[in-house]
DNA sequence: ACCCAGGTTGACGCATGCGTAACCGTAACG
DNA sequence: CGTTACGGTTACGCATGCGTCAACCTGGGT
């Protein structure tokens, strides 16, 4: 059954994170494990929270900002159109930031190489010299 | 005069940082002005060194990365050369770290824009139907 | 004499996302 | 019955690059 909970070491096996992660998540409020006594039991819902957790991290998302992604997504279909359109927004405001660091980080990458290329001459001169 | 000594204020103009930044530097031994007493006396060469400083940053470096460049830059190419086939070498590191992320960056935009094309289809629909 | 601007030295704070003890409880195994 | 093994909690540590007080000193102008 993929529908039955698990274990916390189950979930990192599964997700290849940490204990530490998971608790700490759970701290944060991303995640809401079944608390039975001291154990946790990750439900479907959880594993389905985990997975947009570490997608959102891969998209430069804060866990606070995932977290707030996470409630609106939560309020689902049902919830006040208001809030999905939030969602949306501040994804496309990611977005927007993320291609900013790309163009940054190429005319970046172009100015280290020039600077490599000219570097690189200047080396050769010298072994011209020294030889 | 370019020459001059400069202030710690007339640094801060000159290149938009603040004084605890020019401090910092001076504690991370990135800069030596000149003592005088209390006061601070940054000399030409602290203004290349700072110039060379925000350059590295924008390529991404360490401040500890940057100071061990400029070392080696100071042991000038008078210096023995396998120091700056070190120099040489830390910066194509760099450069292939760079290119990684931005090939991460590039795929995680594509896969941010589909979600997003997504989530506007959607939208769509359920203003149809509210329609 | 007095005051103010501007510089100086600590030293703690912050934001992020966990890592890493240190210590405790419990259940299973041999 | 002792020993792992796994899970739990609390809490400090870390790395980076400064921001932000607090409190003091110093030179110059009035």
């Amino acid at each position: 059954m993929t529908d039955a909970n698990m274990t916390i070491r189950e979930m990192c096996d599964a997700f290849e994170v940490s204990p530490r992660t998971l608790r700490f998540y759970e701290a944060k409020e991303l995640l809401f494990p079944i608390r039975e006594g001291q154990k946790r039991w990750f439900t479907k819902r959880d594993r389905a929270r985990l997975k947009l957790i570490l997608e959102g991290k891969r998209f430069g998302f804060s866990l606070e900002d995932i977290r707030q992604l996470l409630d609106l997504y939560d309020q689902g279909p049902n919830g006040p159109e208001i809030q999905l359109a939030q969602a949306y927004e501040l994804a496309q405001k990611r977005l927007a930031e993320m291609k900013a660091e790309r163009d940054e980080l190429t005319a970046a990458i172009s100015a280290l190489q020039e600077r490599l290329a000219w570097a690189a001459e200047r080396l050769e001169k010298r072994d011209q010299n020294a030889a």
